[in-house]
DNA sequence: TGAGTTGTTCTCAACTTGAGAGAGTGAGCG
DNA sequence: CGCTCACTCTCTCAAGTTGAGAACAACTCA
């Protein structure tokens, strides 16, 4: 039986029970580590340990729009700033098995912002909180958390690759290096700063310039750095390489 | 209200009623150009227009094995054939307005197939048939199947430019030349024969050769050409540019 | 047998990357 | 105040990759 025959003849309403959710793997860097925002949960199942922000998404509503509703929710965030996040789709897993009260097919969002506030406790009993990835393991996390959170990170390292996006971890303006320490973050390791000035320089449409520099020099010295803000390429050609 | 309030406080059984369906976006390339696996619908809404094979995602299935169900029911494929056809999932669509009955969110999938053949009639009415995606118009097409249709394809674009994916669409063992007719019908433009075989054969991986060749040349002259199969590699580095 | 096509290899210029060096700026410290 | 050192940014050069074209042998068809 296919889609047309089922639902030509069949009421939708009869089938199982099927519950939709968005999940949100929001990333952002602090102190120079990659944060992830996880929420502890109150309630079995996986009662203390941690989860992704999400929930059900409202009729009326668009999966995107479910995602950043929860962002919204968890975060504190709104307005221009949370207009500044940028949010895509990350997959979507359903697993029979992967909650045990019942079928529950999850949509899992992928966002990138810049350093944010902590979340202030809201009316929800659970407790949200800015974690960094490496102090994760899979056993704290709830469900198949753990696994949507390592495609996360895999996507985040390609996308920056071909995408400016590293450039939505930081503040409107911000320098060539502290748009390389982004790299460097999400990619774990070191980069010529040298060569990644000229590359990031190159490629059309990645930055554009200010005409302005920082304030101050570097905390410990050097030169005062300018300033640039994301250009218009929506994709980097060529690309970076990691 | 969060996921984990919510469950633990509600039988998510009275939440209003959501369907998940896996639709499938399957690719081959016959003669040349690429087909798209479609179904001609029988009831309204959209009777007469073309859908994406799919339907419900049955109790205790994976997305994934529902999709791959989807596509052995449609083309009447099994065994180790079915097995051969690449299948990843492409993205969820959940726009509330997308199906005029009720919410639909539809985990639509990507396949790359060798050349089938013509799909049998089988239980259904619906029509089932390979079509050339230039033939396609968003006005006969089902529900949001054209814009599906559309990320589909520029998935599978771009897909070919650092997985070795493009081998999917061919024989177990095939020629660089055919290789490259793939690349070349996907993107949409000719090749440099040499530099595509310096490349192809240069990235690790890629390929590997079988040291046979075929018992023929070209249809209309030419050597015979030394027979490859796939390589073990998942990812092509460096990668082919488009 | 001859004409034309095709698979494969080669050449060379243009471009990109990786690694390092160095000029010049500015913060912090004694 | 002036020294030191970290830092931004530019430059150089070798190594590697790409794009365009040519060369040539193997082959089909007429």
């Amino acid at each position: 039986m296919n889609e047309q025959d089922f639902l030509a003849g069949y009421d939708p309403r009869d089938y199982p029970a099927v519950a939709v959710t968005v999940d949100v793997v929001a990333l952002t860097i602090r102190e120079g580590a990659l944060h992830l925002l996880l929420i502890r949960r109150g309630a079995p199942p996986y009662a203390g340990q941690w989860a992704l922000p999400g929930g059900f998404v409202q009729p009326g509503e668009d999966l995107g729009a479910g995602a950043r509703r929860e962002l919204a929710e968890e975060t504190g965030l709104g307005g221009e700033r949370l207009r500044r996040v940028h949010l895509e789709q990350l997959g979507s897993y359903g697993a029979p098995d992967r909650d045990p009260r019942m079928r529950v097919v999850s949509v899992a969002h992928l966002a990138f912002a810049p350093d944010l506030p902590d979340p202030v406790a809201d009316t929800d009993a659970d407790e949200a909180a800015w974690l960094p990835v490496t102090a994760l393991t899979s056993r704290q996390l709830a469900f198949d958390h753990g696994a949507i959170i390592a495609d996360g990170l895999e996507r985040a390292r390609s996308k920056l690759e071909y995408t400016p996006l590293a450039t939505r971890f930081l503040a409107p303006e911000f320098t060539i290096t502290e748009l390389r320490a982004v790299y460097e973050t999400v990619w774990g390791h070191p980069l010529h700063a040298g060569n990644f000035h000229r590359k990031v320089l190159s490629v059309p449409g990645f930055v554009e310039s200010t005409g302005a520099s920082t304030e101050r020099g570097g905390a410990r010295g050097g030169p005062r750095a300018k300033l640039y803000r994301a250009g218009s390429a929506r994709l980097l050609h060529p690309a970076l390489l990691r």
